[in-house]
DNA sequence: AGTGTTAGTCTCTTTTTGAGACCAACGTCA
DNA sequence: TGACGTTGGTCTCAAAAAGAGACTAACACT
C-alpha cells in the first residue's frame, strides 16, 4: 500500500517498469493475481487451444487427453471467471457446452503468445541448462 | 510423438503457430513443460525483482516479505537449473550469495514483460469479469 | 559467554491436484 | 422394454506441492 517508488527506468538499461524496491508490496499485486492463474498448469493450453477454435466440453477433454475432467471443468471455470472465454450452453439433448475466446482473452493470447514462442524457440537452451545443472550438482 | 500437424496459420486468422489438433500431443509439450516453471507463484516475481538488479538471498527474503525461506531456496534453484538466474558464492564470513540475471534470463524477460505489462494494464478489467461472474452464479 | 549475521535445511500441517466412480436426462438399438 | 451410449459435469479420496516455523554451522562483535 505504502513505499517510495522509485523509477528504474532512467538508471537500469532496459528496465520496464516502475519498481518498488523499498517497501514494496507484492501482497495486492496484480500482476502476481493474474500470473497465478495463467500460470496454471492447463490455462495456458487451454487458451492455446481455443485461441484456434471453439471448442466443446468433451472436445477439449479427448484433445488433452491427460487432464481429468475435475480440472478440466475447474481451469475453464477460472479462465471464464477472469473473463478470458465465454461459455454458452445449447439447448440440444443432452445439452452441449461451447467455450469461446472472449475479447479480453484475445487481447491477452498476444502477449501470451510472444511468450509461448519464446519458450519454443528456446526450449533447447533450457533443457541443456538443465543437464548442466544436474550434472553439476552430483 | 505422433499424429499429423496440421498448420493453421493459413487458415485461422491470428494463428500464432502450428497446433496439432488431430492427435495432439501435449505430454512432451516444451511450452507447457517451461510455463509450468514460469507459472509458478514466485518465479515471475523474482525475475522481475533480479531483472532490475542483482540481489542476495538475505534481500530477497527481505522484500518479498511473504515467501517461505524454503520457497525462495526452492525457486531460486529452479530457476538456477533452467539457466535463467546465476548464483554465486562471495568468501566472505559469513558467505553471501549474490543471484543475477543471465543471457537466457534477459531474453526471456523481454516477453515475459510484455505479459506483465498486459496483466497490469487489464487488472481492471479482470476484477470486474470476476465481480460479474460472482454475482451471476449466486 | 552470549548475541547476531549469513544461507540455507528439516519437519509438520495445510492446500492443491489428480484418478476415478458416480449422476440425470435423453437417444438408439434390439 | 430394457440395456447402453452420450452429454457435461460433481463427489470422494489419495497423492503431491506449498507454507510455517524451528533448527543448523561458522564466524564477528561485544
Amino acid at each position: 500500500m505504502s513505499g517510495k517508488v522509485l523509477s528504474l527506468k532512467n538508471r537500469v538499461p532496459g528496465m520496464r517498469r516502475e519498481i518498488d524496491l523499498a517497501g514494496l508490496d507484492f501482497s495486492n499485486c496484480p500482476v502476481r493475481d493474474m500470473m497465478q492463474h495463467i500460470g496454471g498448469k492447463w490455462s495456458t493450453l487451454l487458451l492455446e487451444v481455443l485461441a484456434a477454435r471453439p471448442c466443446r466440453f468433451g472436445e477439449l477433454r479427448r484433445m488433452l487427453p491427460d487432464i481429468s475432467q475435475r480440472m478440466l471443468t475447474q481451469t475453464l471455470r477460472d479462465l471464464q471467471r477472469d473473463g478470458y472465454i465465454h461459455r454458452e450452453v445449447f439447448p440440444t439433448k443432452p445439452p452441449s457446452v461451447e467455450y469461446s475466446m472472449t475479447e479480453l482473452g484475445r487481447s491477452l493470447y498476444q502477449p501470451l503468445s510472444q511468450l509461448l514462442n519464446w519458450a519454443e524457440a528456446n526450449h533447447e537452451a533450457v533443457r541443456e541448462a538443465r543437464l548442466r545443472f544436474d550434472s553439476a550438482e552430483s
